[in-house]
DNA sequence: TATTGTTATACTCTATAACTATA
DNA sequence: TATAGTTATAGAGTATAACAATA
């Protein structure tokens, strides 16, 4: 009962991937190189991620199951992490037998500037649209980022 | 000299940034899961793409640099996809130190399936918006993509 | 000599298995 | 016994270095 056809969304979904496929290759070549100068793998920039915005500090097994990878990697990743002072780790006093992690400042600090250089990527391409097409395109993505609860 | 301020770019690259984070999650792992199953790595899979899309042979180098990795990873890559019968490899008989590479059928069809799953995945999430929503995004995009060249 | 691709070797990151310590 | 995390080991994929063949 969708009152769009099949066609439509089909086309719209080639659309998307063409302009998801140009934004990928264009803004990431920076991050990488950020990324390598700080010595951070991708598991470590993803585990910053998730321990930024946590509420509360995670168990390891909280961050293997958030990222979909083994206990060992993870624990491997967050000892780097921790060993840098990006990430505090300490005995959960409730369970002595789980690890308690948590971004500290200069963790969520370089987080936010590898996130701010991904973003920055974005925004280098969004610029060169014409005014217009940037109003439309903000028009049209900000319900949708409303309703999807983003 | 920009008709749109800094903060309304800003705002909008958010909004792009939390969109393909949404669709890069929700689309992948159907994918992944056909690249194990098809014994594929992200390398030969990407080397298929771009072999798929080349109007003529290219060299191993060629596909090193057009992938941003070594020669060595490019050459046991390829190695793979040839004795699956992917690619073919033949020597430049106009210089007779370069192989010349080209996607076959096969291999076009492997890469096809694999796309049409990325799609899919995109399609799902775009059919979850309201038609309203699908409407403006497609008019807002349609535009972009076809100035970008995409 | 310089260049194209291959083979040798070392490194990073991951997963499974074995282990330690708590529960 | 079961579970959380660590350490041991093996495998995949990459890069640099050494090599072979051709230019």
């Amino acid at each position: 009962m969708p009152a769009v056809s099949e066609e439509t969304t089909d086309a719209l979904a080639r659309d998307v991937f063409a302009f998801i496929n140009r934004l990928l290759t264009s803004g990431h070549r920076e991050l990488f190189i950020a990324m390598e100068k700080a010595e951070l793998s991708i598991t470590q920039v993803k585990s910053l991620h998730i321990l930024s915005e946590a509420e509360e500090p995670m168990s390891l097994g909280a961050v293997s199951d958030a990222l979909g990878l083994s206990l060992p990697a993870i624990s491997r990743s967050v000892d780097g992490l921790v060993q840098r002072g990006l990430v505090k780790r300490e005995e959960d006093p409730r369970d002595r037998r789980s690890k308690l992690v948590t971004a500290t400042g200069r963790g969520r600090a370089a987080y936010e500037r590898l996130s701010a250089l991904r973003l920055a990527g974005i925004r280098t391409m969004i610029a060169e649209l014409e005014p217009g097409e940037q109003q439309a395109l903000a028009a049209a993505l900000a319900p949708v980022i409303r309703r999807l609860g983003l």
